[in-house]
DNA sequence: CAGAATCCAATACGATACTG
DNA sequence: CAGTATCGTATTGGATTCTG
């Protein structure tokens, strides 16, 4: 059930559910729809704290290898990096919304 | 960031991600949202195989104190126990199906 | 600044066996 | 049938330190 096997399904939702079913994907991809801009690592950091750099720097590559976020680097000296949401990416803020109106109207 | 801290957080994404954001609350809701109608224990475990029985039940239970899916026993000897949606566990279909079909979309 | 490396703790999860 | 109990493995992820 690991990113490996992701092609040995045809089922849309599962295919779905492996790439993004997991919190800090989801987290991260929340950071993305509501700022709707680039965003650096470390503004990523403090936006999710309490990631660790690991973390972050791990799901970031992952969502990248998705095609779901895309990073540029502008500066080399010192090292200037953003990332955004690619097209892919951004039109997962669909999935986001629905999630946050289905807690909004059921939270008490 | 996990169940117990759940009402730490006003953001309503923050909150559907804690319920629901982990690959199998997802998986299990979509066989829910698929076959549309009651299904026992058994039966689940087969549908969502590896799972295991342990991973299962606690699932379940932790789903249901969600309110997500409802449990109902129809029978104590032998015992035949039925699971399935709540209303605010059906609309979560909603998120589901955005999530199949972006996937959809963009699976090559 | 943007990460990589290392180490370690916590949790998730599967296999198997067992029970009312 | 619908779980629970126990055990062991694997994965996740935090803390800290370090570097170009």
């Amino acid at each position: 059930m690991d990113a490996r096997n992701i092609n040995k399904t045809q089922c849309p939702y599962e295919k779905a559910i492996r790439i993004i079913g997991n919190k800090w994907s989801l987290l991260i991809l929340k950071e993305f729809c509501l700022s709707q801009k680039k965003i650096r690592f470390n503004e990523l950091l403090k936006a999710l704290k309490p990631i660790s750099s690991k973390t972050l720097s791990s799901k970031l590559k992952e969502m990248i290898s998705y095609e779901i976020i895309k990073k540029e680097i502008t500066s080399t000296m010192p090292v200037v990096a953003f990332y955004s949401l690619t097209e892919k990416g951004a039109e997962l803020s669909k999935v986001l919304d629905s999630m946050a109106e289905w807690s909004s109207k059921w939270s008490k």
